[in-house]
DNA sequence: AATTCGGGGAA
DNA sequence: TTCCCAGAATT
């Protein structure tokens, strides 16, 4: 047998229930879609019920402000995916009278929806014929294939759409589509795959050829940032404290934080005072204090944040400051969101 | 063509 | 620790 029925064949045995296959509804695919993007079925599950429960419709969800989709995104990271969500919804209600577009084309002309995410919503929801290649799908076509053109470099990303276009079972895309996207994340995982069990093992090259834990082949180690936060926790009489929202480039874009005050290294106290002076809207201040003597590192893909958190009691009030029982309500990056959890007022 | 966007879970 | 997850957009 050749490899799309096995895949279909292994697939009707072994899928899991997932919401989002029990539709058709593009609106639900797509918002599935979006939040699975780098991100495992596990982590994106609540997120995707609560957005549905908050959003049932694609009008609710272009209707909302921009600070609410955030909150609920809160966590799961890739925040432009949360923006682009938002400006799609938009993007439907307002140039597509409301209703998805229907095509691979059109759907990739929507903020946020690649290659990837277009053949996904076309095939599941409209049965184009159009592939599927998500990592699952590099790694089985890789091994399976004996293919060892790394899958992140234009040629490798050329190679396997074409492969991937060439094996798929256009008559029961939807199904062949998810289907090796489910074998890849259960079956042909990414350590340890159980070979021995593999309904591929007859002829897959990666296997007969001991390439299995070689395979695939990917290009360009990240190479990692050392960034010093200092972030300035403001409280006064009234216990308001404030918040300021992240513009411009770069990480949690429209975020909230607190002020921050960015340095080359790590800072002491009296080398900090001068540059909280420099910062508007900074108070003076009766006690200036540490609460984490060692830096916290959170850590990104790209960069290592070592986070200081300062807490700067003042006698004034802060006028245009934010009630901290209440900034609860902003969404933050979980570096913030962890601290507020753990200091007490 | 390379980099930059988060956060968490598994080994 | 390292790897990578139902990738897309920007540089």
């Amino acid at each position: 047998m050749i490899f799309a029925p096995k895949i279909l064949n292994w697939y009707r045995e072994h899928q899991r229930e997932l919401p989002w296959r029990e539709t058709r509804e593009p609106y639900k695919v797509w918002l599935s879609e979006i939040i699975l993007q780098q991100t495992r079925v596990a982590q994106g599950m609540p997120y995707y019920y609560s957005f549905v429960e908050a959003f049932p419709t694609v009008f609710d969800l272009a209707n909302a402000p921009e600070e609410q989709v955030l909150k609920l995104w809160q966590g799961l990271g890739y925040y432009s995916r949360a923006r682009n969500l938002h400006a799609a919804a938009k993007m439907v209600v307002n140039d597509f009278n409301g209703e998805f577009p229907k095509t691979y084309k059109a759907l990739k002309s929507l903020k946020g929806v690649g290659d990837y995410t277009a053949s996904a919503i076309a095939s599941f929801c409209f049965d184009e014929p159009e592939p599927v290649v998500d990592g699952n799908v590099y790694r089985v076509l890789s091994r399976y294939f004996g293919v060892d053109i790394p899958i992140n470099s234009t040629q490798g990303i050329k190679y396997f759409k074409e492969l991937a276009r060439e094996v798929m079972d256009e008559r029961n895309i939807r199904d062949y589509n998810q289907g090796i996207m489910e074998f890849g994340a259960i079956q042909c995982a990414p350590k340890k795959p159980y070979c021995l069990l593999c309904p591929l093992q007859d002829s897959c090259v990666a296997l007969k050829e001991n390439k299995v834990d070689s395979l695939p082949v990917k290009q360009n180690k990240t190479k990692v940032r050392n960034r010093y936060f200092n972030y300035l926790v403001l409280l006064d009489q009234n216990e308001n404290t404030i918040l300021e929202q992240r513009r411009g480039k770069g990480i949690w874009q429209n975020l909230y934080q607190f002020p921050l005050i960015e340095s080359e290294k790590k800072l002491q106290a009296e080398a900090l005072k001068p540059l909280i002076k420099e910062k508007e809207d900074v108070p003076e201040l009766e006690s200036l204090s540490l609460y984490n003597n060692e830096p916290i590192v959170h850590k990104l893909s790209h960069q290592h944040l070592h986070t200081q958190f300062w807490i700067l009691k003042t006698s004034h009030i802060l006028e245009q400051g934010t009630q901290w029982n209440e900034i609860g309500n902003f969404p933050v990056p979980v570096l913030i969101a962890d601290f507020i959890k753990t200091l007490k007022i």
